[in-house]
DNA sequence: GGGATTGTTGACGCCGTGGTCAAGAATTCC
DNA sequence: GGAATTCTTGACCACGGCGTCAACAATCCC
Protein backbone atom coordinates (compact mmCIF):
# COMPACT_ATOMS: atom_id res chain seq x y z
CA UNK A 1 0.00 0.00 0.00
CA UNK A 2 2.68 2.54 0.74
CA UNK A 3 6.42 2.42 -0.24
CA UNK A 4 8.57 0.87 1.57
CA UNK A 5 11.92 1.89 3.55
CA UNK A 6 15.05 1.50 1.79
CA UNK A 7 16.76 1.43 5.24
CA UNK A 8 16.89 -1.43 8.00
CA UNK A 9 16.46 0.55 11.36
CA UNK A 10 18.24 -1.26 13.89
CA UNK A 11 21.27 -0.87 11.14
CA UNK A 12 20.78 3.25 11.21
CA UNK A 13 19.82 3.06 15.41
CA UNK A 14 23.68 1.27 15.30
CA UNK A 15 25.24 4.03 12.98
CA UNK A 16 22.92 7.07 14.97
CA UNK A 17 24.67 5.63 18.28
CA UNK A 18 28.59 5.57 16.31
CA UNK A 19 28.27 9.18 15.76
CA UNK A 20 26.68 9.98 18.88
CA UNK A 21 29.42 8.15 21.08
CA UNK A 22 31.85 9.68 18.80
CA UNK A 23 31.26 13.40 19.28
CA UNK A 24 28.56 13.38 22.08
CA UNK A 25 25.21 15.02 21.52
CA UNK A 26 25.74 18.38 20.85
CA UNK A 27 28.79 17.81 18.77
CA UNK A 28 26.89 15.61 16.45
CA UNK A 29 25.14 17.74 13.80
CA UNK A 30 22.41 16.28 12.01
CA UNK A 31 24.10 16.27 8.96
CA UNK A 32 26.71 14.00 10.56
CA UNK A 33 24.00 11.52 11.78
CA UNK A 34 22.84 11.84 7.71
CA UNK A 35 26.06 10.73 6.53
CA UNK A 36 26.46 7.81 9.33
CA UNK A 37 23.19 6.53 8.85
CA UNK A 38 23.17 7.43 4.93
CA UNK A 39 19.93 8.33 4.51
CA UNK A 40 18.45 12.08 3.89
CA UNK A 41 17.01 14.64 6.24
CA UNK A 42 13.34 14.24 5.54
CA UNK A 43 13.74 10.00 6.11
CA UNK A 44 15.38 11.07 9.55
CA UNK A 45 12.68 12.50 10.73
CA UNK A 46 10.29 10.82 8.92
CA UNK A 47 11.49 7.26 10.91
CA UNK A 48 12.38 9.19 14.25
CA UNK A 49 11.60 12.95 14.74
CA UNK A 50 14.36 15.16 15.15
CA UNK A 51 17.62 15.14 16.55
CA UNK A 52 16.53 14.92 20.40
CA UNK A 53 14.18 12.08 19.94
CA UNK A 54 16.45 9.93 17.76
CA UNK A 55 19.09 10.41 20.21
CA UNK A 56 16.99 9.58 23.46
CA UNK A 57 16.18 6.35 21.60
CA UNK A 58 19.78 5.64 20.86
CA UNK A 59 20.67 6.21 24.27
CA UNK A 60 17.56 4.25 25.87
CA UNK A 61 18.66 1.11 23.78
CA UNK A 62 22.17 1.66 24.22
CA UNK A 63 22.26 2.19 28.00
CA UNK A 64 20.07 -0.88 27.96
CA UNK A 65 22.07 -3.15 25.88
CA UNK A 66 25.53 -1.95 28.00
CA UNK A 67 23.60 -3.29 31.22
CA UNK A 68 22.86 -6.61 29.91
CA UNK A 69 25.79 -7.66 28.67
CA UNK A 70 27.27 -6.93 31.80
CA UNK A 71 24.15 -8.86 33.11
CA UNK A 72 24.76 -12.03 30.93
CA UNK A 73 28.75 -11.77 31.92
CA UNK A 74 28.73 -12.23 35.51
CA UNK A 75 25.30 -14.60 34.84
CA UNK A 76 27.66 -17.02 33.03
CA UNK A 77 28.08 -20.01 35.15
CA UNK A 78 32.06 -20.93 33.77
CA UNK A 79 33.90 -19.84 37.31
CA UNK A 80 33.46 -19.19 40.11
CA UNK A 81 31.73 -15.61 41.01
CA UNK A 82 34.84 -13.87 41.52
CA UNK A 83 36.41 -15.41 38.63
CA UNK A 84 33.74 -14.20 36.53
CA UNK A 85 33.64 -10.43 37.89
CA UNK A 86 37.65 -10.77 37.25
CA UNK A 87 37.27 -11.97 33.56
CA UNK A 88 34.39 -8.88 33.19
CA UNK A 89 36.62 -6.01 34.44
CA UNK A 90 39.60 -7.26 32.47
CA UNK A 91 37.41 -7.56 29.21
CA UNK A 92 36.25 -4.11 30.32
CA UNK A 93 39.46 -2.77 31.17
CA UNK A 94 40.62 -3.65 27.41
CA UNK A 95 37.54 -2.88 25.38
CA UNK A 96 37.31 0.34 26.28
CA UNK A 97 41.27 1.36 26.07
CA UNK A 98 43.45 2.73 23.68
CA UNK A 99 43.83 0.27 20.39
CA UNK A 100 40.40 -1.02 20.42
CA UNK A 101 37.90 0.62 17.77
CA UNK A 102 35.12 -0.80 19.97
CA UNK A 103 32.85 2.47 20.50
CA UNK A 104 32.74 4.07 24.32
CA UNK A 105 29.09 3.69 25.76
CA UNK A 106 26.63 6.75 25.64
CA UNK A 107 26.36 5.84 29.42
CA UNK A 108 29.35 7.39 30.30
CA UNK A 109 29.83 10.23 27.21
CA UNK A 110 26.30 11.17 27.05
CA UNK A 111 25.98 11.10 30.70
CA UNK A 112 28.85 13.33 31.54
CA UNK A 113 27.17 15.60 29.06
CA UNK A 114 24.00 15.76 29.58
CA UNK A 115 23.38 15.06 33.57
CA UNK A 116 22.95 18.27 34.49
CA UNK A 117 20.56 19.78 32.03
CA UNK A 118 18.29 17.09 30.38
CA UNK A 119 16.21 14.92 33.33
CA UNK A 120 15.56 12.23 30.80
CA UNK A 121 18.99 11.35 30.21
CA UNK A 122 19.68 11.76 34.19
CA UNK A 123 17.07 9.37 35.14
CA UNK A 124 17.80 6.98 32.75
CA UNK A 125 21.73 7.33 33.73
CA UNK A 126 20.86 6.80 37.36
CA UNK A 127 18.48 4.08 36.82
CA UNK A 128 21.09 2.19 34.72
CA UNK A 129 23.30 2.90 37.68
CA UNK A 130 20.93 1.05 40.15
CA UNK A 131 20.80 -2.15 38.03
CA UNK A 132 24.58 -2.47 37.16
CA UNK A 133 24.74 -1.79 41.61
CA UNK A 134 22.37 -4.67 41.93
CA UNK A 135 24.31 -6.83 38.94
CA UNK A 136 27.39 -6.50 40.91
CA UNK A 137 25.46 -6.50 44.03
CA UNK A 138 23.96 -10.31 43.08
CA UNK A 139 27.81 -11.72 42.31
CA UNK A 140 28.97 -10.31 45.40
CA UNK A 141 25.90 -12.21 47.11
CA UNK A 142 26.83 -14.96 45.62
CA UNK A 143 30.73 -15.01 46.25
CA UNK A 144 29.44 -15.00 50.01
CA UNK A 145 27.46 -17.61 49.43
CA UNK A 146 29.96 -19.94 48.10
CA UNK A 147 32.53 -18.67 50.69
CA UNK A 148 34.83 -17.02 48.59
CA UNK A 149 34.23 -13.79 50.00
CA UNK A 150 33.72 -12.84 53.94
CA UNK A 151 29.84 -13.32 54.83
CA UNK A 152 29.80 -10.68 57.55
CA UNK A 153 31.12 -8.02 54.43
CA UNK A 154 29.17 -5.19 53.27
CA UNK A 155 27.72 -6.57 49.66
CA UNK A 156 26.24 -3.41 49.08
CA UNK A 157 28.80 -0.92 49.90
CA UNK A 158 31.29 -3.76 47.59
CA UNK A 159 29.12 -3.54 44.80
CA UNK A 160 28.61 0.48 44.87
CA UNK A 161 32.52 -0.21 44.51
CA UNK A 162 32.66 -2.25 41.80
CA UNK A 163 30.02 0.36 39.81
CA UNK A 164 32.33 3.23 41.23
CA UNK A 165 35.61 1.99 39.29
CA UNK A 166 33.93 0.60 36.42
CA UNK A 167 32.96 4.18 35.46
CA UNK A 168 36.54 5.02 36.17
CA UNK A 169 37.76 2.16 33.36
CA UNK A 170 35.30 3.89 31.34
CA UNK A 171 36.04 7.30 31.78
CA UNK A 172 39.99 6.94 31.63
CA UNK A 173 39.21 4.38 28.54
CA UNK A 174 37.45 7.27 26.59
CA UNK A 175 40.44 9.68 27.96
CA UNK A 176 43.12 7.76 25.97
CA UNK A 177 44.33 5.76 28.53
CA UNK A 178 46.09 2.58 27.81
CA UNK A 179 44.93 -0.35 28.30
CA UNK A 180 47.83 -1.92 30.20
CA UNK A 181 47.30 0.63 32.72
CA UNK A 182 43.55 0.05 33.37
CA UNK A 183 43.99 -3.76 33.22
CA UNK A 184 46.48 -3.74 36.23
CA UNK A 185 44.15 -1.48 37.98
CA UNK A 186 41.15 -3.86 37.28
CA UNK A 187 43.55 -6.46 38.56
CA UNK A 188 44.01 -4.79 41.68
CA UNK A 189 40.38 -4.33 41.88
CA UNK A 190 39.31 -8.04 42.05
CA UNK A 191 42.26 -9.19 43.66
CA UNK A 192 41.73 -7.75 46.44
CA UNK A 193 37.92 -9.39 47.05
CA UNK A 194 39.31 -12.46 48.56
CA UNK A 195 41.36 -11.01 51.02
CA UNK A 196 38.29 -10.21 52.90
CA UNK A 197 38.48 -14.06 53.90
CA UNK A 198 41.92 -15.54 53.09
CA UNK A 199 42.32 -18.72 51.41
CA UNK A 200 38.83 -19.78 51.30
CA UNK A 201 37.80 -22.36 48.91
CA UNK A 202 34.57 -21.67 46.84
CA UNK A 203 32.74 -24.38 45.55
CA UNK A 204 31.86 -24.03 41.88
CA UNK A 205 28.14 -23.40 41.92
CA UNK A 206 27.26 -23.15 37.93
CA UNK B 1 48.86 55.55 29.76
CA UNK B 2 45.58 53.72 29.21
CA UNK B 3 42.13 53.29 30.14
CA UNK B 4 42.12 50.44 33.23
CA UNK B 5 40.26 47.27 33.15
CA UNK B 6 37.00 47.76 35.11
CA UNK B 7 37.44 43.64 35.73
CA UNK B 8 39.84 41.56 37.59
CA UNK B 9 40.87 38.75 35.58
CA UNK B 10 40.89 36.11 38.45
CA UNK B 11 37.81 36.51 39.04
CA UNK B 12 36.83 36.52 35.57
CA UNK B 13 38.67 32.61 34.23
CA UNK B 14 36.87 31.15 38.26
CA UNK B 15 33.32 32.54 36.34
CA UNK B 16 33.99 30.87 32.84
CA UNK B 17 35.39 27.98 34.93
CA UNK B 18 31.73 27.63 36.70
CA UNK B 19 30.56 28.40 33.04
CA UNK B 20 32.56 25.73 31.53
CA UNK B 21 31.57 23.44 34.11
CA UNK B 22 28.00 23.49 34.32
CA UNK B 23 27.38 22.94 30.69
CA UNK B 24 30.81 21.56 29.02
CA UNK B 25 32.28 23.59 25.88
CA UNK B 26 29.68 23.02 23.48
CA UNK B 27 26.80 24.12 25.57
CA UNK B 28 28.67 27.34 27.20
CA UNK B 29 27.56 29.46 24.42
CA UNK B 30 29.46 33.07 24.40
CA UNK B 31 26.10 35.03 26.17
CA UNK B 32 26.70 32.53 28.63
CA UNK B 33 30.35 33.57 29.26
CA UNK B 34 29.02 37.21 29.05
CA UNK B 35 26.24 36.46 31.33
CA UNK B 36 28.15 34.52 34.08
CA UNK B 37 31.60 36.71 33.64
CA UNK B 38 29.75 40.15 33.86
CA UNK B 39 31.56 42.27 30.89
CA UNK B 40 30.90 42.71 27.43
CA UNK B 41 31.92 40.41 24.41
CA UNK B 42 34.64 42.16 22.76
CA UNK B 43 36.22 42.69 26.48
CA UNK B 44 36.24 39.34 26.38
CA UNK B 45 38.17 39.13 23.32
CA UNK B 46 40.72 41.32 23.99
CA UNK B 47 41.39 40.16 27.34
CA UNK B 48 40.99 36.40 26.16
CA UNK B 49 40.81 35.56 22.66
CA UNK B 50 37.49 33.51 21.32
CA UNK B 51 35.92 30.79 23.00
CA UNK B 52 38.00 28.14 22.51
CA UNK B 53 41.34 30.35 23.70
CA UNK B 54 39.78 31.19 26.93
CA UNK B 55 38.34 27.22 27.36
CA UNK B 56 41.67 25.87 26.87
CA UNK B 57 42.97 28.94 29.60
CA UNK B 58 40.20 27.88 31.88
CA UNK B 59 40.86 23.92 31.28
CA UNK B 60 44.56 24.05 32.22
CA UNK B 61 44.19 26.10 35.03
CA UNK B 62 41.01 24.06 36.31
CA UNK B 63 43.29 20.49 35.50
CA UNK B 64 46.31 22.07 37.30
CA UNK B 65 44.46 23.08 40.58
CA UNK B 66 42.73 19.71 40.83
CA UNK B 67 45.86 18.10 40.70
CA UNK B 68 47.41 20.28 43.21
CA UNK B 69 44.35 20.11 45.46
CA UNK B 70 45.17 15.71 45.58
CA UNK B 71 48.77 16.33 45.94
CA UNK B 72 48.13 18.62 48.93
CA UNK B 73 45.60 16.36 50.43
CA UNK B 74 47.70 13.49 50.37
CA UNK B 75 50.76 15.52 51.74
CA UNK B 76 48.90 16.54 54.70
CA UNK B 77 51.37 15.21 58.05
CA UNK B 78 48.27 14.23 59.91
CA UNK B 79 47.88 11.01 60.26
CA UNK B 80 49.49 7.68 58.41
CA UNK B 81 49.13 7.62 54.71
CA UNK B 82 46.25 5.18 54.34
CA UNK B 83 44.13 8.23 56.61
CA UNK B 84 44.85 10.56 54.52
CA UNK B 85 43.71 8.61 51.83
CA UNK B 86 40.86 7.68 53.35
CA UNK B 87 39.96 11.36 54.51
CA UNK B 88 40.91 12.26 51.06
CA UNK B 89 38.75 9.91 49.21
CA UNK B 90 35.39 10.38 51.73
CA UNK B 91 35.90 14.16 51.22
CA UNK B 92 36.12 13.71 47.07
CA UNK B 93 32.84 11.85 47.56
CA UNK B 94 31.01 13.96 49.62
CA UNK B 95 32.40 17.07 47.46
CA UNK B 96 31.27 15.58 44.18
CA UNK B 97 27.94 13.78 45.22
CA UNK B 98 24.39 15.22 45.21
CA UNK B 99 23.46 18.18 47.73
CA UNK B 100 26.97 19.58 47.21
CA UNK B 101 27.12 22.90 44.92
CA UNK B 102 30.95 22.56 44.28
CA UNK B 103 31.10 22.79 40.42
CA UNK B 104 32.33 19.41 38.96
CA UNK B 105 36.08 19.23 37.87
CA UNK B 106 36.43 19.86 34.11
CA UNK B 107 39.17 17.23 33.94
CA UNK B 108 36.01 14.82 34.56
CA UNK B 109 33.50 16.39 32.16
CA UNK B 110 35.91 18.43 29.43
CA UNK B 111 37.75 15.47 28.86
CA UNK B 112 34.36 13.60 28.58
CA UNK B 113 33.43 15.73 25.69
CA UNK B 114 36.56 16.19 23.88
CA UNK B 115 38.75 13.76 24.66
CA UNK B 116 38.07 12.39 21.06
CA UNK B 117 38.14 15.78 19.22
CA UNK B 118 40.76 17.94 20.78
CA UNK B 119 44.37 17.05 21.30
CA UNK B 120 45.10 19.90 23.50
CA UNK B 121 42.76 18.31 25.97
CA UNK B 122 43.75 14.55 25.72
CA UNK B 123 46.97 16.03 26.51
CA UNK B 124 46.15 17.88 28.97
CA UNK B 125 43.78 15.25 30.48
CA UNK B 126 46.36 11.93 29.97
CA UNK B 127 48.83 14.49 32.07
CA UNK B 128 46.95 15.36 34.48
CA UNK B 129 46.03 11.28 35.12
CA UNK B 130 49.75 10.76 34.58
CA UNK B 131 50.33 13.25 37.85
CA UNK B 132 47.87 11.82 39.78
CA UNK B 133 48.56 8.22 39.39
CA UNK B 134 51.90 9.43 40.51
CA UNK B 135 50.79 11.69 43.62
CA UNK B 136 48.81 7.91 44.78
CA UNK B 137 51.74 6.12 44.24
CA UNK B 138 54.31 7.89 46.42
CA UNK B 139 51.60 7.77 49.20
CA UNK B 140 51.40 3.62 48.36
CA UNK B 141 55.12 3.50 48.54
CA UNK B 142 54.74 5.93 51.65
CA UNK B 143 52.17 3.04 53.17
CA UNK B 144 54.64 0.32 52.41
CA UNK B 145 57.49 1.83 53.93
CA UNK B 146 55.68 2.28 57.01
CA UNK B 147 54.20 -1.13 57.14
CA UNK B 148 50.27 0.35 56.61
CA UNK B 149 50.30 -1.20 53.30
CA UNK B 150 52.58 -5.37 51.96
CA UNK B 151 55.92 -3.92 50.76
CA UNK B 152 55.47 -6.91 47.97
CA UNK B 153 52.16 -5.12 46.76
CA UNK B 154 52.98 -3.66 43.47
CA UNK B 155 52.49 0.05 43.96
CA UNK B 156 51.94 1.20 40.69
CA UNK B 157 48.99 -1.26 40.22
CA UNK B 158 47.12 0.34 43.64
CA UNK B 159 48.20 3.67 41.96
CA UNK B 160 46.42 3.22 39.01
CA UNK B 161 43.68 1.27 40.92
CA UNK B 162 43.07 4.57 42.66
CA UNK B 163 43.22 6.95 40.03
CA UNK B 164 40.83 4.75 38.11
CA UNK B 165 38.03 4.67 41.19
CA UNK B 166 38.58 8.44 41.53
CA UNK B 167 37.63 9.13 38.05
CA UNK B 168 34.60 6.77 38.98
CA UNK B 169 33.19 8.74 42.10
CA UNK B 170 33.58 12.00 39.77
CA UNK B 171 31.79 10.80 36.87
CA UNK B 172 29.20 8.96 39.35
CA UNK B 173 28.92 12.45 40.96
CA UNK B 174 28.00 14.44 38.10
CA UNK B 175 25.57 11.97 36.98
CA UNK B 176 23.75 12.60 40.19
CA UNK B 177 25.07 9.50 42.48
CA UNK B 178 24.10 10.68 46.15
CA UNK B 179 27.37 11.27 48.19
CA UNK B 180 26.15 8.37 50.29
CA UNK B 181 26.86 5.45 48.02
CA UNK B 182 30.11 7.07 46.83
CA UNK B 183 31.04 7.50 50.06
CA UNK B 184 30.32 3.58 50.80
CA UNK B 185 32.40 2.80 47.65
CA UNK B 186 34.97 5.00 48.85
CA UNK B 187 35.27 3.47 52.63
CA UNK B 188 35.20 -0.07 50.89
CA UNK B 189 38.17 1.54 48.29
CA UNK B 190 40.42 2.07 51.25
CA UNK B 191 39.36 -0.03 53.71
CA UNK B 192 40.64 -2.67 51.60
CA UNK B 193 44.03 -1.92 51.17
CA UNK B 194 45.37 -2.52 55.04
CA UNK B 195 44.35 -6.33 54.60
CA UNK B 196 47.07 -6.60 51.84
CA UNK B 197 48.77 -6.94 55.19
CA UNK B 198 46.52 -7.17 58.36
CA UNK B 199 47.39 -5.66 61.61
CA UNK B 200 50.24 -4.38 60.60
CA UNK B 201 51.51 -1.04 62.82
CA UNK B 202 52.73 1.91 61.08
CA UNK B 203 54.92 4.49 62.63
CA UNK B 204 53.68 7.91 61.56
CA UNK B 205 56.23 9.66 59.53
CA UNK B 206 55.10 12.97 59.39
C1' DG C 1 43.68 70.60 29.05
C1' DG C 2 45.04 67.90 24.58
C1' DG C 3 46.72 63.73 22.46
C1' DA C 4 47.61 58.99 22.56
C1' DT C 5 46.39 54.57 24.05
C1' DT C 6 43.53 51.04 25.65
C1' DG C 7 39.11 49.26 27.52
C1' DT C 8 34.04 49.25 26.71
C1' DT C 9 29.66 49.20 24.25
C1' DG C 10 26.32 47.91 20.94
C1' DA C 11 25.32 46.86 16.29
C1' DC C 12 26.42 44.01 12.50
C1' DG C 13 27.67 39.94 9.37
C1' DC C 14 28.39 35.46 8.17
C1' DC C 15 27.99 30.77 8.79
C1' DG C 16 26.23 26.42 10.46
C1' DT C 17 22.43 24.63 12.87
C1' DG C 18 17.93 22.12 13.40
C1' DG C 19 13.77 21.84 11.18
C1' DT C 20 10.17 22.31 7.25
C1' DC C 21 8.07 22.35 2.57
C1' DA C 22 6.82 20.78 -1.83
C1' DA C 23 7.70 17.90 -5.69
C1' DG C 24 8.97 13.31 -7.36
C1' DA C 25 9.52 8.12 -6.97
C1' DA C 26 8.17 3.54 -5.52
C1' DT C 27 4.92 0.31 -4.06
C1' DT C 28 0.01 -1.84 -3.21
C1' DC C 29 -4.80 -2.34 -3.96
C1' DC C 30 -8.53 -2.18 -7.02
C1' DG D 1 -3.18 0.82 -15.52
C1' DG D 2 -4.76 4.31 -12.11
C1' DA D 3 -5.47 6.02 -7.39
C1' DA D 4 -3.81 6.25 -2.91
C1' DT D 5 -0.17 6.20 0.23
C1' DT D 6 4.31 6.62 1.92
C1' DC D 7 9.23 7.17 1.32
C1' DT D 8 12.83 10.04 -0.70
C1' DT D 9 15.18 14.06 -2.48
C1' DG D 10 16.78 18.68 -2.48
C1' DA D 11 15.77 23.29 -1.84
C1' DC D 12 14.46 26.40 1.55
C1' DC D 13 13.72 28.93 6.14
C1' DA D 14 14.45 30.99 10.67
C1' DC D 15 17.47 31.09 14.36
C1' DG D 16 21.40 31.20 17.14
C1' DG D 17 26.32 30.61 17.02
C1' DC D 18 30.94 33.00 17.05
C1' DG D 19 33.47 36.58 15.72
C1' DT D 20 34.30 41.61 14.04
C1' DC D 21 33.80 46.61 13.30
C1' DA D 22 33.42 51.26 14.38
C1' DA D 23 32.17 54.69 17.69
C1' DC D 24 32.65 56.04 22.53
C1' DA D 25 34.69 56.40 27.30
C1' DA D 26 38.37 56.49 30.51
C1' DT D 27 42.91 56.98 31.85
C1' DC D 28 47.99 58.70 31.56
C1' DC D 29 51.67 61.64 29.90
C1' DC D 30 53.01 66.03 28.59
Amino acid sequence: MSRPRKFNEDDVLSSATDAFCVAGYAGTTVEDLMAATGLGKQSLYNAFGGKHDLFMRVFDSDVQDAVAAVDQALAESEGTPVERLRAHLLKLAIAVGTGDTMRPSLLAKATAELSRSDRAVTEGALKAFGKLEDIYYGCVVEAQQCGEVDRTADARALAEFFLTFTRGLEALGNAGVSSLKLRAAAITAVDVLPLLKPRATCAVTG
